[in-house]
DNA sequence: ACCTGAACACCGTTCAAGT
DNA sequence: ACCTGAACACCGTTCAAGT
């Protein structure tokens, strides 16, 4: 009895503070929004109506609307980690592993286009928001650090070279062929980013195969 | 006598009309404003400010604000494809012409970096505003693809493989150097700007060396 | 502590009116 | 044909006020 009664306070709190935990009920609602209708649908007063909140409500939670828009990307970067990693694991790591994580890379890009121009289109204002977003970028670079560290110990690509500087390769390459994929800049539809997929992972497979 | 009184009269048809050709005026301080201060800082209504003229002026000259940054990214496209074949043809051609046209890529997007966020970030609206950028846009890629054709009939790379294919690689590599590089993901400064430069050149011109 | 409502200084665009 | 000025429907943000 009591605990019911308990129960009930605490929602008729949570009806007065539109359900007591604005600040992720916000990211949550921003991503919603930037994933069916992209970022510059974002607007304050929208995110605010959908949660039954005034426009203003916000700023007890973020500081600014770019602080909002970087905890967006903060997720979007774990997410990104997350699918990288698993891909790599997928097929216990080795060539194999590296090409499925090639994929995924693609795949995330193209299943989640609003979300990856924000990670990187506007990565620096929105450090500038929130310093930690480019800790979770360095996380998901490291993903792929550790993948190259295992091929060199494996002796599937050699060894002993500037590993750093060959992460930054394939991040720039990958990163570019999703970009032009998301913009459709390199054929519409599915088949062509399959074929953009192979395409990439094959060629930079080959140039990481050995030294320059 | 006569000529001089013409020339007063035309000045003064100018400053009627605010120097007449107002079309390539607002193009102009569109771009000059994207150079100095970025995309987010034009407003019809400083652009117009600056040339003397109303911010409903453009809507004689541009169907909207999107057509005047088409026509941007329009001459940003046509600067790039001369730049690309300049860099080629200084070296006449060759693997050498090859790598200094990696090199003016990175170095167009370095100089120009809101130009070409607009040019590759925005391009798929930009096309809806002008169908012609996707034509500009072409003849900077043919400008790749006849170097690699040159390279095939050299002998410098493997002839017979899908060439088309071959410059999405080469493109989306470069592309996403450019942006990493102008987003200083990848490290601030000009140092790093020609370390990278030199990586993705390397790097690519391995894997286009030998098939996949 | 958390939220609201009015107010402020901006946008791009439309449209009747001027020359 | 080319341009203006007022008006419209939006923005993000600030701030005094409410509970």
């Amino acid at each position: 009895m009591v605990g019911v009664a308990t129960i009930r306070r605490k929602r008729t709190n949570r009806r007065t503070y539109h359900h007591g935990d604005l600040g992720p009920a916000l990211v949550r609602e921003a991503a919603r929004t930037i994933r069916t209708d992209g970022v510059e649908a974002v607007t304050l007063r929208d995110v605010g109506r959908r949660l039954g909140v005034s426009r203003t409500a916000l700023y007890r939670h973020f500081a600014d609307k770019a602080a909002l828009l970087a905890a967006v990307a903060r997720e979007g970067f774990q997410g990104f980690s997350r699918e990288l990693r698993e891909a790599w694991n997928a097929d216990s790591g080795g060539l194999q592993g590296f090409r499925a994580m090639g994929a995924a890379y693609i795949r995330f890009a193209r299943e989640n286009p609003a979300h990856y121009r924000i990670m990187f289109g506007q990565f620096r204002d929105l450090c500038d928001s929130d310093p930690a977003l480019a800790d979770d970028a360095s996380a998901s670079f490291q993903v792929l650090l550790d993948a190259l560290a295992a091929l060199e110990r494996d002796g599937a690509i050699p060894a002993g070279g500037d590993r750093h500087a060959l992460g930054h390769f394939i991040w720039a390459s990958m990163h570019g062929a999703a970009m032009l994929s998301i913009d459709g800049q390199l054929g519409a539809g599915p088949a062509a980013a399959d074929a953009l997929t192979a395409l990439m992972v094959d060629r930079v497979s080959a140039a990481i195969a050995t030294r320059p």
